[in-house]
DNA sequence: CATTAACTGGAAGGTTGATTCCAGTTGCAA
DNA sequence: TTGCAACTGGAATCAACCTTCCAGTTAATG
């Protein structure tokens, strides 16, 4: 089945398009225009629009591609890690992740595209997972509800990656802070970097 | 000196307009034109844009106008309070005001115009303070500098404001999660709500 | 009250970016 | 190889905004 009827070059003009607009996400202070993305394919803008239907579309797919492998990457370390460990890692990586790909978060915001949509709650169930797991252990306190704790972190690391490009010390800075908020208020236990 | 030489419709016409702009602020959802800002002054667009110069300072003096109180208030209860229970109360008020003024978040984010240059600037200036007063108290942790400690929660007070108007219940999370995390790792002292 | 400089409304102009259109080109099936 | 439907580039069109301009109106002054 796969491309039934289309023909190569199109196919082929799609795949650039999809690719010139990936590398576009990642670098910061570049417009992201359709002539921009045409260009860096080294297509005409038509063709561009033409290949997913509109400007949408195509950043939707985009986004979709890139943010894939990230949600894939957390499940993985849900099973890897214990649930901490597993949350402290993925929010490092996450953060990091974002600002590499600086306009993904600015994209992503209020985007309600089908892909993006999809993929932004998968992201959030997979924290929530991470937190059900921390609680389990003990280690998350448990005065605040599951969704708010999920909804508060996910704001949060994304406001961080939004800055990181300037200011580097403030994951670190952000995970301690927060790993160790998030700890039950009781719990003497280890606290600061592991 | 006042107003020389101006016309007295003039200035009232440019108070209109700066109000109108205040208020379009303080509504989500709302295109925020010229076009729109006249409509809801009774003015034409041409007198709006003249008032100010152009539409970019006229959003400066709204948004100056909005944040004059905020940053006198920060002052206050730095006098009144000791430092940990100035911060937490205007950080409450802070994110309560970010969300009431939805749009000034946005706006507020890569404008670079004077007023607000220089009131962002003093809002900084009294999160540091009130930081480097809790420290001294020995409530604050001293593994992250203070710098850093500013920066992190300029940010992530900016990332729940704009969460706030469909999660209030975000606001009370974030500060307990955040004041706990930043007390010093060995301190016991009390945690959770005061 | 008359004069006039200041001011006003909103149409016209300019800019930026997405989408549409079409004359020309090209992959592919026969 | 040929015929043609699919596809392409990019000019033209459309849409959303800000700014400029100017004919008409109005506040201030003597």
């Amino acid at each position: 089945m796969s491309t039934p009827g289309r023909r190569a070059d199109a196919v082929r003009n799609r795949q650039l398009a999809l690719e010139a607009a990936t590398a576009l996400l990642a670098e910061p202070d570049t417009a992201l225009t359709v002539e921009a993305i045409a260009k860096r394919a080294g297509l005409g803008v038509g063709t561009v629009v033409r290949a997913f239907g509109g400007k949408d579309a195509l950043l939707d797919a985009a986004v979709a591609q890139l943010l894939g492998p990230v949600v894939r990457r957390g499940r993985d370390l849900l099973q890897q890690s214990d649930p901490e460990q597993a949350l402290r890692t993925f929010l490092t990586e996450l953060i990091g992740f974002q600002a590499a790909h600086h306009p993904v978060s600015d994209q992503l915001r209020g985007m309600d595209t089908p892909a993006t949509t999809e993929l932004r709650g998968q992201l959030v169930e997979v924290v929530e997972e991470m937190l059900a797991g921390a609680r389990r252990d003990g280690v998350l306190r448990t005065d605040i509800d599951l969704a708010t704790t999920t909804a508060l972190i996910g704001r949060l690391a994304f406001a961080v990656a939004r800055a990181q490009p300037g200011q580097p010390q403030l994951t670190d800075a952000f995970i301690t802070v927060v790993m160790d908020g998030l700890r039950p208020p009781s719990s003497p236990g280890r606290r600061s970097r592991p």
